[in-house]
DNA sequence: CTTTATCCATCAGTTTATGTGATGGAGATA
DNA sequence: TATCTCCATCACATAAACTGATGGATAAAG
């Protein structure tokens, strides 16, 4: 025993102060009536406080007693509070998610589905970080986030992952830009002498990772919402998700690159996570979620080859 | 034993996790390696988790073990709230201290002994209720408030109290009121004539309790703020506490009445409480700062009879 | 004014939980 | 390999917690 306060002490009063009586606590918590007042002796005398006045029939709370009471009703439903999280843990929920997605992925979509999530594990903290090129991999590696939704590179030996849905990308430019009034079909060494607009990552780390990159020419930009406003001013051209740019494709304000040798094509997204820490049932139940998503709304996925 | 949890595994817990195995943790807790091993089991157990990867020399979190770690640090932190409350309660602090002041009452002063005693009480809640007239004595008979600071009205049974200050009260009116201008002294047949200002109780219950009304007209307020407003405005005179009045009778937009009787007199103050809790540390030390404030600063002492 | 029922405290004795100390297997370190 | 320290396990000891009987006190019923 290392402290003499113990929880069932504060379970005992608060069973007292429920039922209006040390015999009718123990009643209620199959015990005999001696226990109970012992067990509030036992309390009284480690917190050196008098909880209930004994001078009438029926014990009442004193001052004390009601305040002490409302404390230990914090404290156990909080162990209540303790056995339900070991509970869920047990039944392979993770204590909590924390994802990590590409700045590609289509945000709504996995909006809905964290939603869907929410509403089957309403305790279930969740933490959603959204980063560009290797910086969803890197949340995964120093262990920040747990699963990761992103475009994966060449096999990874510590990493699992699983395909989940192609993102349709395409070339795009502002509809002002000479690209776009160039006759198609565009070749690459249009392209070639244009300005194009490429991310870097934020964190240096994925230097050495600028596959894409096919102009001489070229603006770097850390983040999507940047690189589409220059896009939008027409500053050069890209690749982009077209679950971004088709407003406004169809707006007129983009145009989408004929390119003759890729008019368009996917840029395919994993389920990654380490191989020593698996999705368990909420985060298996929103990858499900999501992958019926992605099939099923055409809008956000893979283009159809033409 | 009514519940396997016990805060003794989680104060187990927490020491392996801090001290990082379990025999250095029994080390600390003065127990043997073997029973840190039993009470983590238990725990392991009763909730039905793993805790700790014992693969290796020493065991490490996982990651359940983590996330009720921290809920553990909670818990227990809690009960040590706990006692550190019975300890105040014990030391004769009062659990939290209610104060039912009357709207007379210098709210600077109460103020200022209010940040002298939550500089000595840190942790201690305080609550304040101004009312008017009867609602001060009302919050200590119904138990919604614990000390009471108004005036008195005859002995009362049931409530001890005990004189605190005088509070210098005058007849007041606007300086643009015919009876600003009349010359001195006012009679009271003058003052008769004229609309009074009166303080009505909000919940009608001290309507037996009108004293100090001389005027055959009269406007009733149910708060200070309100009648003062009124009182500004030219409506009528009535009595004010001075330190309430007294920026506008030197500003010259109140002037105080040269009564003949009665030019200025004093409204006795008194601590009530129920005879039953009487105050405790924080409440007389309150009492004693105010006692100490009301005598010294001049500008809400008594009225000097000149 | 009894009688009866129910309240609580206390105590000796039992049951149960918790802690001890010895032992053995396993990973580090030298 | 020798040695240290780690942890799990076991039989045993110790200390809580609980039981059931008793008696005093209060409140309601006869």
């Amino acid at each position: 025993m290392l402290d003499r306060l113990t929880l069932d002490q504060l379970r005992t009063l608060i069973a007292v102060a429920d039922t209006g009586s040390f015999s009718a606590a123990g009643r209620s918590l199959r015990r005999v009536q001696s226990a109970v007042s012992q067990a509030i002796q036992g309390l009284e005398s480690t917190l050196g406080v008098l909880l209930f006045d004994r001078s009438g029939k029926i014990p009442v709370l004193t001052d004390a007693g009601r305040s002490i009471l409302d404390h230990a009703r914090k404290l156990v439903s909080g162990a209540e509070a303790l056995r339900a999280k070991a509970e869920s843990i047990a039944a392979d929920v993770e204590p909590e998610l924390s994802l990590a997605v590409d700045a590609m992925f289509p945000n709504p979509l996995l909006m809905q589905s964290l939603k869907v999530l929410a509403g089957e594990f309403p305790d279930l903290p969740v933490t959603v970080f959204t980063e560009g090129l290797g910086g969803a991999e890197q949340r995964i590696r120093d262990n920040t986030a747990r699963l990761g939704l992103y475009s994966l590179r060449p096999q990874q030996d510590d990493l699992a992952s699983e395909f989940l849905a192609d993102i349709a990308m395409a070339p795009v430019v502002a509809s002002d830009h000479p690209l776009a009034k160039a006759k198609p079909p565009i070749t690459r060494a249009m392209l070639e002498d244009q300005v194009q607009l490429v991310l870097t990552d934020r964190t240096q780390i994925t230097a050495r990772f600028s596959g894409g990159v096919i102009s001489r020419r070229v603006w770097r930009f850390a983040d999507l919402g940047t690189r589409l406003e220059y896009l939008l001013a027409g500053f050069g051209w890209c690749n982009m998700p077209l679950h971004l740019v088709e407003p406004h494709i169809e707006s007129g304000r983009l145009t989408r690159l004929a390119l003759a040798e890729n008019p368009g094509w996917n840029l395919p997204i994993h389920v990654v996570h380490d191989r020593n820490r698996p999705p368990q049932r909420a985060g298996r139940m929103l990858i499900e979620d999501l992958r019926v998503r992605l099939t099923t709304c055409p809008k956000h996925g893979p283009v159809k080859p033409r």
